[in-house]
DNA sequence: GAAATGATCGTCT
DNA sequence: GACGATCATTTCA
């Protein structure tokens, strides 16, 4: 499979095609690999309104317009960073959010870094993935298929055991599709009931 | 076990 | 000046 190729695809296409895929980090602390399980595709200008580039291009989301395969990481909730893989080709955006994983490989150095929680919410949540692998702000634009630090692998017989589902009370009535569109592999620990995304309420 | 709530700051209006 | 592609902890049942 030529991943490059394939990233230039809509991040709705892109998103299944992930699953499964090992993503690896190396840094000087050492490499943690983890095979993703859960992702979120979120398209571009006036498709997708949960989507930061929704709005247009901003200089914090300007790396979504960038070329397929690069590092989108954002801050957010005052101490979170999460991880998405753009796709697209440049000048458009979109990207996948990389949601939750299955520790592959440098479990040791990820459960220290996440506090020695168990293996099985090690990257179970965006920032938590994020803080697995080690990725922060400054790897925001890194090339993770030509770059020295990232490498992401691929695997088609996983990509065929996908749950997709559309998000909860978006629509709440028949109209169009609801998005985001979230996919996750079936039967996965690493992944087990995700919060649906739902504004907060205060009670009175 | 499930639900509510605070933490915390960069980015956009 | 307000809010957000969230998480961990504290409450209540």
């Amino acid at each position: 499979m030529d991943l490059r190729q394939a990233l230039e695809a809509p991040a709705l296409e892109v998103a299944p095609m992930l699953l499964g895929a090992v993503l690896a980090h190396r840094s000087s602390d050492g490499t943690v690999a983890v095979r993703l399980t859960e992702v979120e595709a979120y398209e571009g200008e006036g498709q997708d309104p949960g989507s930061h580039a929704h709005r247009g291009r901003t200089r914090r989301n300007a790396t979504m317009f960038g070329r397929p395969g690069l590092l989108y990481t954002y801050f957010t909730y005052g101490m979170h960073t999460c991880a998405n893989l753009v796709c697209l080709p440049e000048g458009r955006a979109a990207a996948v959010l990389l949601r939750a994983g299955e520790v592959v490989a440098g479990a040791e150095l990820a459960s220290f870094r996440r506090g020695g929680v168990p293996a099985t919410r090690l990257a179970r949540g965006p920032a938590n993935l994020a803080s697995a692998l080690g990725i922060t702000l400054a790897d925001d634009g890194a090339d993770v298929l030509a770059g020295e630090a990232f490498s992401i692998d691929p695997d088609p017989e996983d990509a065929a055991r996908i749950v997709a589902g559309p998000r909860v009370g978006v629509s709440g009535e028949g109209g169009s599709d609801a998005y985001p569109w979230r996919f996750r592999i079936a039967g996965e620990p690493t992944v087990s009931a995700y919060r649906p995304a739902v504004a907060r309420v205060r009670s009175a």
